[in-house]
DNA sequence: GAGAGTTAGTTTAATATATAAACTAATGGT
DNA sequence: ACCATTAGTTTATATATTAAACTAACTCTC
């Protein structure tokens, strides 16, 4: 039960302090006062303590608005690192970097999607141990280490539940890895929701309160990010809407069920239509959607299966629209390097098909950190565990009264 | 920005020890100092405060564990009432509650689906002023007036903005009303969402933190309630989930689109399949869920007709736990009234299809409130917003480290 | 049935924090 | 040179929670 405390209220203000100056950086006390409406003596206080902390420091003397000249402040991005791994179907990727994403050191390593779940786990302790080696000096060091993987996580324990195309179940990962670094926060968590998060932080998804990122890959996964924060669901699994029935008598899938989205809107689906159409050349280890939609750009038929493909992205994202309603759907994974060969038919299928009008058509944009969201965003979710939770994030509107 | 400050730790507690009266009692301010953490001198202030403001009250001695027998607290639900309207397709359904929602009087009235927009809110407006009239003399007498409408709306300014089954769009209701009651808070929301609301504070909805309710009537609406508040999106669109596509190349639907859930889980297939096999008996103005599923017991072909749509039920109930991971669905409009015969296929067909094992699977219950759950919802959602405010739930939890 | 122990609730003093107002510092404009 | 303005700090005050001491009321046991 969260009572409230005097002590909560100071967290709070700091938290908001630290927030808008990462924001809003150079920015001086004067200013956060005037922002936040807190008193100056408060905003001063609070200050004191993060540069002490070592999270804010002061940048120089601003320019005079008529008056003294204000000390700017700048969000201090080098207080530590951060590590961000990706697991994917047959590759690790894995980043180091400082407080703002910025990366400092990346490697990437392909593995047989035959190999064993602990050889698997030994390549990824391995990519830890050269990230954190160089780590740069800094007041915290490596503040944790972030791991997304490609299926359902209990995040509590650190557990990948399920991870169909890795054929993992039940893999107690995080206890693994906290063996080896006793003392560092490890957080596992599904590839795309940590996406979504990095988007959130340093990508396309800054500016919207609520939003949806899909990962568009070989399957459809989701990260919903609503009033600013993630949300999981009970058991981990809002966001599975790549398994959300759109043809009741369409193609099995994978996952048991029959007509799933993502074998509608995801390379799978493209795929298929290459074997149908006779295309093999741009088959097996030859797929590649970004050089497909460099080729759509003179062969009809590739921009044609690009097209069907946004089309049923676009009757997928309809769902999103009913059952989040969000303000933006950020468009990652392979997917996404079609473009607007996919982007604007999705778009146009959207705008076709919704109950009411145009303002409730999200925004239907590409990801910005593209290839890298994911491990940005497991880097991001230390950040946010250790430096930034969002806790204190107002809560949802109420149903508001109209009063006279 | 929610700045911190002393009097909103003062306003968290007392919202805090206030849900634990009305939640809890018969309470002592001992209890509550326990359960809540609070210091006991804390509790007594904030309770002296409650009291003094009528909405709880001491109710007399309790059992002694030991020592000093305690005085029980109680939450005053005769503080003062609520006016909760429901606005169906061809009728209005009024209540006057007190703060437990207890019925203290309730009228319904039809009225033509011909009938035009004035005409149906100047009988609204009737219904209100016999509500209010009707009011017992409380400290605070009537609350405030909440409206459920079939459509989306815009809560700020109380507008339906479109709703089909009425041909209704863009009726600024509130603002008409507000004309008549300039003093009383007016709360205009989709009829599913105040229904969830009905049920979190009433009903089934009790218990769960996260849960959707399902409005299965003509169509299919659903209000869906995360971490304690009903969500909303952007627009108020989120929770029209009626209107997923489940059949790609399915039967037209009257938003324009194809192959609608709501055209396979509703009154709507009910009636079509009734017509396709010649039980016209059924049709027209002797059709009634509730009396099919009694006939269902001895009718083979009616029986079979329900479970029909109890199993398309449950291929969309599957879109929601992929959407919202819920810790429950809630089954409310008329086609709950075929009970078993449409949940139990609905709860086969979702276990038959989910992607990961048994935890994930949400209880699949029937609405308590039934036909009740609007009115009361709307009733709840003046009580949310003038006495119980759901701001300072705690936040979602982040994504945990595991940490050593 | 008296006293010890226990539980309920209040009073009092201490503490933490935000705020308002007064103050110092630094600057630009006239 | 001086005044108005803006930035930031210091000081005094108000509000709320808390810990601890206290009063009240009860049960249990011998």
């Amino acid at each position: 039960m969260r009572t409230g405390n005097i002590t909560l209220v100071k967290k709070m203000n700091k938290q908001l302090v630290l927030k808008l100056i990462r924001e809003k950086h150079p920015i001086s006390r004067a200013d956060i006062a005037k922002t936040t409406g807190l008193n100056k003596a408060t905003v001063s206080a609070l200050v004191d303590e993060l540069i002490a902390e070592h999270f804010v420091h002061e940048s120089g003397i601003g320019e005079s608005t008529g008056g003294r000249r204000p000390l700017m402040l700048r969000f201090n991005a080098d207080a530590g690192s951060l590590v961000g791994i990706e697991l994917g179907v047959n590759y690790l990727y894995a980043v180091l970097t400082n407080l703002n994403a910025e990366i400092i050191w990346e490697q990437r390593r392909s593995f047989r999607p035959t190999e064993g779940q602990e050889a698997i786990v030994g390549e990824m302790a391995e990519l830890i141990e050269a990230a954190i080696r160089r780590a740069p000096a800094t007041p915290y060091g490596v503040m944790g280490i972030g791991i997304g993987v490609p299926g359902v996580v209990h995040t509590e324990s650190g557990t990948v539940v399920f991870a169909p195309n890795l054929r993992w179940g039940d893999v107690a990962l995080a206890s693994a890895l906290q063996k080896r670094w006793p003392h560092h926060p490890i957080i596992v968590e599904n590839e795309a929701k940590l996406a979504a998060l990095g988007e959130k932080w340093f990508g396309a998804g800054k500016e919207f309160a609520h939003f949806v990122y899909i990962s568009a890959g070989i399957g459809i996964g989701a990260g919903v990010v609503l009033q600013h924060q993630l949300y999981r669901g009970v058991n981990g699994l809002a966001g599975e809407i790549g398994h959300h029935t759109i043809d009741l008598n369409g193609i099995r899938c994978s996952c048991g069920n029959i007509g799933c989205w993502e074998m509608y809107a995801s390379e799978k689906y493209i795929e298929r239509r290459l074997a149908e159409q006779g295309r093999s050349e741009w088959l097996g280890d030859r797929f590649s959607v970004a050089a497909m939609a460099l080729a759509a750009e003179s062969d009809e038929q590739l921009a044609r299966i690009l097209e069907e493909a946004g089309r049923y992205l676009g009757i997928g994202l309809l769902q999103t629209v009913y059952a989040y309603n969000p303000e933006a759907v950020i468009i990652g994974g392979s997917l996404a390097q079609a473009g607007e060969h996919v982007l604007d038919p999705a778009r146009q299928e959207v705008k076709r098909r919704i109950l009411v009008k145009k303002e409730s058509e999200p925004y239907i944009i590409p990801s910005e950190l593209k290839e890298k969201s994911c491990a940005i965003g497991a880097a991001a979710s230390v950040l946010e565990a250790v430096v930034l939770p969002p806790e204190f994030e107002p809560a949802l509107p109420a149903p508001q009264a109209k009063q006279g």
